[in-house]
DNA sequence: AGCACGCCGACT
DNA sequence: GTCGGCGTGCTC
């Protein structure tokens, strides 16, 4: 199998036994590549034709569990394997001879002149491990050729040292903890479960601030004192200097780390290390999930709901779910933790396939906060106004009291949409369909899909008219607006990914936000996780409708999970917090099951209404995207396949129909969706569709099986 | 993926 | 008359 995208394995010769996981080098047309032994060559191709697989050094051996792994992935998201195993061999300079370091102690021999920076050097030397020359160069305070000097008269002894620094081994036992009974309850159990070594998953479902991380950390000893290794999967939000730092706290080192921006050089390192079972535990984004580990004990998935869990470019895969996947190859123990679950984890949970551990208290003193709903129908200001006359009132009491308070809206810009007065023009983007974004701060309108930017025209494209163009509806950048006119003296900042000083920007709010530098946040969801504003008592929702109820099956269970997680920010030490949500429908069940702090009744109802519509998880989803840049091909693609279409019963196919956002980076996209009951076999049934149709080849044809995004 | 081939428009 | 743009096809 090699690393490309390929429709399955090639045969070559082998110069060993066959052994599967083999990682050998193999020509490929006119290169080498690396690739890993399959299994038996299938045959088919003429002897003469077939070239040379030699094994590398050393014979490494990519896990048979993770070669497995690799299969059912590629089968069940319809990818090409050599897409999926070049995820899994993601470092091509893992598999390359190591490099040795060349460092220095002290020698036998002796200069001829001793001199002073010889002197310090030989001192420094002397103690300690091995140094490299710019080491000794630099902690001597000398030149690098003083150091070269001593070498070659022998006063400076080389030796090998290996190409890096092995990973420290995390100690199970390094801090004390001290758990409330709920967590011990739920830890004993998480050990009992790495213990045991098989296969099997726990929902850790506990309330905000009821310590789930300290929690399955117990989890992750068991499997530290067990010799093994353990995943933690988080979202790439989550992956923050604060998590390795609250790791390093309980384990004494920082765990090995693994996501999209790592250096080739700490690729490498950890690639190898994992390989080599040295890395013990691994923190990482979900491409984590295909490292080769040498002996998994142990995979976490923390805020197992986060969307960010879903792939959608390249090989779209849930990491979620293969990490269920991946742990039962693995034979090993799996923990999904969240305070707001996932339905799909809640029914397993519910039905018995899921252990379910809840943590339902708080630390310390600290207790939920009460969330009112504002009807803005009813209690609304002036027009193109934002915040109602009952939250200007609490923001008022709270500045007042010297305390803090939050306002979110998840809306980056001034505006979502800008339309002309005079003729109803829409300013929409040239290569998607999505409206443009009024950016006021920038003066810039811009298409959050694409990134394309335009200046704020000062006429209407369409029709011509001056100074007809308005902004329709609130962004963060209007709601501070509205807020600077109503307190004019307040200490406020905003906070939203793309403000203009970039991440450092953001960071600085939330700093002065912890700092009590200012009084009021203004932000996106990005100031929804993770945040622990203790002065922080009223959390604003300025607009809870925007999630839509309608769109797609997990428009209502998302809105419920960023509402709930906002709300979470408010009172979480001695202060009782107060969460004030604007909305138009007052009546609705997420905002209901909100104010009531009944969580299970929403997803139990939210149960019911998947069930009746055969939706996920308890029937199955995948959509077919077609995209090209020529329209009327991509159109033919679409009829094609819905001719080809084939009958089963239990199997349902909707569309083709425009994607939501039928124009994305200049491409034209229709999507089919394909809904089957949960016995049904979605994979043999697409791939019997897709081998019927001849797609045009100007057309890209993507399969995304349960999907998330309706986009 | 990465490379060769081949077809077409542009420039010396 | 040649150079180089990228659409298409192939790699055991």
């Amino acid at each position: 199998m090699l690393p490309l995208p390929l429709a399955g394995a090639f045969d070559y010769h082998l110069t060993v036994p066959l052994r599967r996981g083999l990682i050998v080098t193999a020509p490929i047309g006119p290169r080498q590549s690396l690739g890993v032994v399959w299994g038996a060559a299938a045959g088919g191709v003429e002897e003469a034709r077939l070239k040379q697989a030699i094994p590398l050094r050393g014979e490494p051996i990519l896990p048979t569990g993770l070669c497995d792994f690799i299969d059912w992935v590629a089968q069940y998201t319809l990818s090409l394997p050599g897409m999926v195993l070049a995820m899994a061999l993601r470092s091509r300079q893992a598999f390359e001879p190591e490099t040795a370091r060349i460092a220095y102690i002290r020698g036998e021999g002796a200069p001829k002149k001793m001199t002073p920076p010889r002197e310090r050097v030989l001192d420094i030397a002397a103690h300690g491990l091995a140094r490299s020359v710019p080491q000794l160069a630099e902690e001597a305070n000398v030149t690098p050729a003083v150091v070269r000097g001593l070498i070659d008269c022998g006063a400076l002894a080389a030796v090998d040292l290996p190409e890096f620094d092995p990973f420290p081994v995390p100690d199970a036992d390094y801090a004390r903890v001290v758990l409330n009974t709920e967590q011990d309850l739920a830890a004993h159990v998480l050990k009992g479960a790495v213990k045991g070594r098989r296969f099997g998953v726990s929902l850790l479902d506990g309330i905000t601030g009821s310590g789930k991380t300290e929690t399955y950390f117990e989890a992750v000893a068991e499997a530290l004192r067990q010799g093994r290794q353990s995943l933690i999967l988080l979202p790439e939000i989550a992956l923050t200097v604060q998590f390795l730092d609250r790791f390093a706290a309980r384990f004494g080192v920082r765990p090995a780390e693994w996501h999209s921006d790592l250096s080739q050089r700490e690729r490498r390192r950890v690639y190898r290390a994992v390989m080599r079972g040295e890395a013990r535990v691994v923190v990482g984004a979900r491409s984590a999930l295909f490292l080769p580990f040498h002996d998994l004990g142990l995979v976490i998935v923390d805020e197992e709901h986060e969307q960010a869990y879903k792939q959608e470019d390249g090989a779209i895969y849930h990491a979620r779910d293969m990490a269920v996947v991946r742990a039962r190859f693995e034979k090993c123990p799996v923990v999904l933790a969240s305070a707001t679950p996932s339905l799909e984890s809640y029914v397993n949970a519910k039905n018995g396939r899921y252990a379910h551990l809840r943590l339902t208290r708080r630390h310390g003193a600290a207790v939920l906060p009460e969330v009112r709903l504002i009807d803005m129908r009813e209690d609304r200001g002036d027009p193109g106004t934002f915040l109602s006359p009952t939250l200007r009132g609490a923001l008022a009491t709270t500045i007042e009291a010297g305390e803090q308070a939050m306002l979110f809206l998840n809306r980056r810009g001034y505006a979502p949409l800008t339309l002309c007065g005079a003729c109803g023009h829409k300013l929409v983007c040239r290569q998607c369909s999505a409206w443009l974004v009024e950016h006021r701060y920038r003066k810039r309108l811009v298409c959050h899909h694409c990134g394309y930017e335009t200046a704020l025209p000062t006429e209407c494209p369409e029709c011509h008219a001056q100074g007809t163009l308005t902004a329709c509806g609130p962004g963060v950048e209007r709601v501070m607006e509205e807020f600077k006119l109503i307190f004019p003296d307040a200490r406020v900042a905003i906070a939203s990914s793309d403000t203009m000083g970039g991440p450092a920007e953001m960071q600085a709010a939330i700093r002065a936000m912890m700092k009590r530098e200012i009084d009021v946040l203004i932000g996106t969801q990005i100031v929804a996780k993770g945040h622990h504003f203790p002065q922080l008592t009223l959390v604003g929702v300025v607009d809870a409708d925007l999630g839509g109820s309608d769109g797609d099956l997990r428009a209502r269970e998302r809105t419920f999970q960023l509402l709930h997680q906002v709300s979470g920010r408010a009172g979480r030490a001695e202060k009782p917090g107060l969460v004030l949500m604007q909305t138009r429908n007052p009546k609705d069940a997420v905002m209901q099951a909100l104010i009531a702090a009944d969580r299970d009744a929403f997803y139990d109802q939210e149960t019911k209404y998947r069930q009746a519509a055969h939706a996920p998880p308890f029937g199955r989803l995948a959509a077919i995207i077609l995209s090209g840049h020529d329209g009327d091909k991509v159109q033919e693609a679409g009829r094609i396949l819905a001719k080809t279409v084939p009958a089963a019963r239990s199997v349902k196919v909707w569309g083709p129909t425009p994607a939501f956002y039928s124009l994305l980076r200049g491409q034209t996209r229709e999507r089919l969706l394909v809904q089957a009951e949960k016995s049904v076999d979605i994979q043999a049934y697409l791939r019997a569709w897709l081998r019927l149709s001849e797609i045009p080849k100007q057309v890209r044809l993507v399969v995304d099986v349960d999907p998330v995004s309706f986009f």
